[in-house]
DNA sequence: GTTTGTTTTCAGTCTTTAGTGAAAACCCAA
DNA sequence: TTGGGTTTTCACTAAAGACTGAAAACAAAC
């Protein structure tokens, strides 16, 4: 039997996940599926976790928004079951995906809100800044030059990951743009 | 002024690193003192941001032990004063030096201790494991390979952040790793 | 249209994480 | 070694986030 090491497998698979603010009971129902070979319904999920069926219904509609569990049919049954992806390449590339646009990309609006609410609130009365909101705003565009820098690795990756054949043209692109920026 | 920019800089920034599983505080305080051309004193980053001495001290130390931010002395004075690190690609450095070295690190330790319960009890009478066994084995082992490359991506990234010159030549290097795993 | 099996919602509750503030410890100068 | 300024600790409290369970909504079969 291989309980304890699902177990196991399970419990630390949902700490990693919290310290990286992701819900745990999310990642445990994955791990749970990426385990299993078949698909599993709700019930079975609730029972080996021991959760209830509120929380397992809005995590796993919270892995299929993700796109790392499908829901699935099983002829004969009305249920629905859930399949986890199984290659950790495409997994990887999902999560950075959701992650780029859920958490990455608002970061550059926000930025340039700031930037913006400098510009028209600190222009003297000549029109021109002082020093020090000069220098805010040049803080401000720092973190906005990594932000971006973070979005273009995130497109330049993907691709990479999810196509075998297509990593060294794109890591060559990568270099280019790296060289471009520095 | 540019008052409300601050404001909104440190609410967001706080906002968002919650979402990466940050401390809301302390990530406000980090900004804060990132757009402070002065180090500042507890009291200032107290009154400044309305928390208390101990939530401050706390998440002072925090930053320092994540060397964002230093302590700086300031003739004349005992008290402590903290300056940020300005430098954004010194700063993302650091954030992933540090999560490489508390998050990434342990999950090939914990990957490894599932992998040796499996094998452990997983034996049949004859010494050969279940096909259910044998393929979580090769699953755990994917995501070690995974958590392997993400090590060595972060190893191979951080003297390109710290070193422009060895930009080009880690590059190489990276490459030739991926190439060798595929 | 009704029954039956299933999923979804959500107000209330629980758990976990973060923050407070006062007391203790610390540390230097006198 | 004593005193005053400063930092650190920690038992307690507050806030945030997650979970429950029962009721409502839904959907397929009859």
């Amino acid at each position: 039997m291989h309980d304890a090491a699902l177990e196991r497998f399970i419990l630390f698979w949902g700490e990693m996940a919290s310290t990286w603010g992701i819900n745990r009971t999310m990642s445990q129902i994955h791990a749970l599926l990426y385990i299993s070979e078949d698909a599993l319904d709700t019930d079975t999920i609730m029972e080996r976790l021991q959760i209830s069926r509120g929380n397992a219904n809005m995590n796993l509609r919270s892995l299929v928004s993700w796109s790392l569990v499908r829901k699935v049919h099983q002829p004969g049954s009305r249920k629905d079951f859930f399949y986890a992806e199984k290659d950790v390449w495409q997994m990887a590339a999902r999560i950075i995906r959701e992650r780029e646009r859920r958490e990455i990309r608002p970061v550059v609006a926000q930025l340039q809100a700031c930037r913006e609410i400098l510009l028209s609130e600190s222009k003297g009365e000549d029109g021109s800044l002082e020093e020090r909101d000069e220098q805010f705003i040049e803080r401000i565009d720092n973190l906005m030059d990594l932000t971006r820098l973070l979005e273009s690795f995130a497109t330049a990756v993907l691709p990479l990951v999810e196509d075998e054949r297509a990593k060294l043209r794109r890591v060559i692109e990568l270099i280019a743009s790296w060289k471009s920026k520095s």
